[in-house]
DNA sequence: TTCAACCACTT
DNA sequence: ACCCTTGGTTGAA
């Protein structure tokens, strides 16, 4: 027997078990084998009899099934069955299967992936750090954990990396020729041409046999570099060294888009290496986020294996760790969600449809303001309150407290799988913050980055894990379960109004889990009184955490903030629109042109220009002294955009196709501009951004009324009117309150069209002062074959 | 000119 | 493989 202690890189199915790669304090790799079989959970409804006798026929050598009983997420004890499996290659097959042919029984463990599901029943995960008993064919015996999923300082091992990208072009080469690949380790660069495929394959083999890196980062692996290299690979029967698993070749996934934070998102197939990691940075919104350090840390939690966790979604992260805690309880994990909504009165369904509270705010500006958020507001919630699927009208606790409002039963007697999820996420989270604030005051740079990149991985968990809650396909989510949180949220933050009131502050506004609070008039200077305002806000904010149980902080003091009225009525402002200036002369904008990104670079550089500058005045008044200024720079803007002195890349619109080109039913910009391309040739779906320029938005042919940018030549020009009514409407937002609102603009841009460009004929194009650039990196290329 | 459907985006 | 709202545009009535 031997003995290994290791950290766990990689994890996969074979025949009998799983194959598990190790890694070493030095650095050296093994790779090892744990004999293992899934297992499923059935209960056979008698109309599927037939079809469970069918599965047991076909696969009758390799199941493995006895009576059993557990208990499943809302405790109640089923008699089910436990079917294992001989081997977890047929585990796909078999699941979907029975999902397909026995619709009537209840199924669980279903559609797991199989090392997650090894993970899960071992209570591992990649990059844990164990001591493993080995025999001599390198067969685990025996794992013993030494290390914790929740801790937060933990080892890691020495990892090897290397980079590989495409030279040159940063844009998506997925349409490209091939082009050069730079490889990058150990601080050297190596360049191979793209002219000798054979030179480049034998070159890169080499150098992943002599370094033979942990790690592979790469930008468009996914989609372009190792699709290509496996073509060229095939073609020329070299066997390149990309695996370190010798029998195993490059797993290429299915690409698919999917719908996430309101918008499609386009996920590349992964191509996924064995025994070796792969990771493309610009196939991984986790990486962006966070780097390798959030990818692990998610890893960690969600037992996760690093590569597939690196192209997860939040929610696919989320989801994992309840399975987490599920294995643990030994609960069984439904496979789709079976539970119906809970049956409501009308009434019921009026109150609890709400969403979180938002008040509507005094619209215009305010001096003396001060903002206090509560801290991961509804996550905190969920825990404090106990707010879980199962928890909701549970059987045990008839008379426990109910929701507000909304009147539901929440459980005393069993903690709910979600608040067990996010306790230890909410104390990591904390944890590092607070590690990240004193590598801040050390200034520490590399520990800060590290803490800042690991809290930042958290806390998208916890921004998404509300809305995952009532999310019909989760299968531990409840609308129910939604609403309650929801409900508590309204009373917390209508609770934290009241105090605040009763302690004298002026309440201003408030949208779900913040509050602006005006100081009494008279100091006409928070900073006059600073000192006084920051006790007295201090304690208000320690009486609402300990009132509320929720923690709530300072955000800061406002010299003066702006919210901006709404379009539709402009005595009620629009919520989540707002501008102001803390003390420090730093901005917070929300939800105005500067914070989109379809805002064209000129509107959004005016914008935040103008903000830049009203960041140096202390009060309204001198804001409002400087309005001639503002406005003469606005009007000189306008000027040059009518003369034609406006670059062509500063007006260009950015946008996501939220569907394929061909599917759009109006004929909007976005997919004028789509079908543009797509007749150039080049591919374009649902997931893939735009970028064009108003051409002549006025236009009876549709397609002259935007260019995709790239395809700007000297014929087209842009349509300033269209450009300055943009303009307008980005003025607008900052100033509408002192009179310069839609009606007024719209009219006085009339006159002054008339007035200076009454000869420009509404369809006139106008000439470019210089030709279109053709910027490196931000043109599309054309697409081969 | 009006308005419903559609689309993109933010919190 | 998430909730809903606001604001703007399109194109037919």
């Amino acid at each position: 027997m031997q003995k290994i202690t290791a950290w766990i890189l990689d994890v996969y199915p074979d025949e009998t078990g799983m194959v598990i790669w190790l890694i070493d304090k030095t650095g050296r790799h093994f790779r090892t084998h744990h004999h293992w079989q899934p297992t499923l959970h059935l209960q056979v409804a008698p109309p599927d009899e037939r079809a469970f006798a069918a599965l047991i026929r076909q696969y009758s050598n390799h199941l493995n099934i006895k009576n059993d009983r557990k208990y499943d997420v809302f405790h109640k004890w089923q008699k089910i069955l436990t079917i294992k499996l001989s081997s977890p290659l047929i585990l796909d097959r078999i699941s979907r299967q029975i999902q397909k042919n026995m619709i009537h029984s209840l199924y669980w463990q279903g559609n797991l992936d199989p090392a997650q599901m090894y993970l899960y029943e071992n209570g591992l995960f990649c990059l844990a750090y164990c001591e493993f008993h080995l025999d001599n064919n390198n067969e685990i015996t025996k794992i013993i954990l030494k290390d914790d999923r929740e801790a937060t300082e933990f080892a890691m091992p020495p990892l090897k990396t290397i980079n590989i990208k495409t030279a040159g072009r940063k844009t998506n080469p997925k349409h490209a020729l091939l082009n050069d690949l730079e490889i990058e380790y150990e601080g050297q660069t190596i360049v191979l041409e793209k002219d000798e495929p054979r030179q480049m394959l034998e070159t890169l083999d080499t150098i992943l046999k002599n370094y033979d890196p942990d790690i592979i980062f790469s930008r468009y692996g996914d989609s372009y570099i190792f699709p290509r290299l496996d073509k060229f690979c095939q073609q020329a029967r070299f066997p390149l060294s990309l695996n370190r698993d010798t029998g195993k070749n490059t797993s290429f996934g299915r690409e698919h888009t999917y719908f996430t934070y309101g918008k499609i998102v386009h996920r590349a197939g992964i191509a996924s290496l064995f025994g070796r990691l792969h990771i493309d940075q610009r196939n991984s919104f986790l990486y962006r986020e966070s780097n390798l350090e959030g990818i692990i840390e998610l890893a960690r939690l969600s037992s996760i294996p690093v590569q597939k966790m690196a192209r997860s979604s939040i929610g696919t992260a989320m989801s994992s760790m309840e399975y987490v805690v599920a294995y643990k309880n030994d609960i069984i994990i439904p496979t789709a969600k079976q539970e119906p909504e809970d049956f409501k009165s009308g009434e019921a369904h009026l109150l609890s449809d709400k969403g979180g509270l938002v008040f509507m705010p005094n619209v215009g500006f305010h001096e003396n303001v001060s903002e206090i958020d509560f801290a991961s507001m509804y996550p905190t919630i969920m825990v404090k309150f106990n707010i879980s699927p199962e928890t909701i009208n549970c059987d045990c606790c008839p008379d426990a407290p109910t929701v507000p409002e909304i009147g539901y039963r929440i459980c005393q007697k069993q903690k709910g799988i979600i608040p067990e999820t996010l306790a230890p996420i909410l104390k990591k989270r904390a944890y590092y913050k607070e590690l990240q604030k004193k590598a801040e005051a050390n200034n520490d740079i590399a520990t800060y980055n590290k803490y800042y990149l690991r809290q930042n991985a958290l806390k998208w968990i916890l921004v998404t894990c509300f809305g995952y809650l009532g999310y019909k396909n989760a299968r531990f989510g409840k609308i129910d379960a939604h609403e309650s949180v929801t409900a508590y949220g309204r009373e917390i933050l209508l609770q934290a109004k009241d105090i605040a009131e009763s302690e004298g502050h002026e309440f201003l506004h408030a949208i779900v889990d913040s509050l602006w609070l005006k100081h009494e008039s008279g100091h006409h200077h928070v900073r006059h009184n600073g000192e006084f305002c920051e006790i007295r806000l201090q304690n208000l904010c320690d009486r609402i955490s300990n009132e509320t149980k929720i923690p709530i902080s300072l955000e800061g003091n406002y010299k003066w903030i702006c919210f901006v009225p709404s379009k539709m009525d402009s005595k009620i402002g629009a919520a989540n629109r707002y501008y102001g200036c803390f003390e420090n002369d730093t901005l917070k904008i929300r939800g105005i042109e500067a914070r989109r990104h379809d805002t064209p670079p000129l509107i959004n550089d005016f914008q935040l220009d103008l903000l830049a500058q009203m960041s140096k005045h202390k009060n309204v008044k001198a804001i409002q002294k400087n309005l001639p200024k503002y406005w003469q720079q606005f009007e000189d803007l306008l000027h040059n955009l009518f003369d034609g002195e406006i670059d062509v890349e500063d007006l260009v619109i950015s946008k996501n196709l939220s569907r394929d080109p061909d599917s759009f039913a109006v004929e909007t910009h976005t997919a004028i501009a789509a079908k543009e391309m797509l007749g150039r040739g080049m591919k374009v779906g649902a997931g893939d951004q735009v970028q064009y320029i108003i051409t002549d938005a006025e236009s009876e042919d549709r397609t002259s009324r935007v260019r995709c940018f790239g395809h700007m030549d000297a014929d087209w020009a842009y349509d300033a009117k269209k450009y300055g009514e943009l303009l307008i409407r980005s003025f607008t937002s900052l100033f509408s309150c002192f009179g310069y609102d839609d009606e007024y603009m719209l009219k006085w841009y009339k006159d002054w069209i008339n007035k200076n460009y009454e000869n420009l004929h509404r369809h006139k194009r106008l000439e470019l002062s210089h030709g279109p650039k053709q910027m490196e990196g931000r043109l599309l290329p054309q697409r081969q074959n």
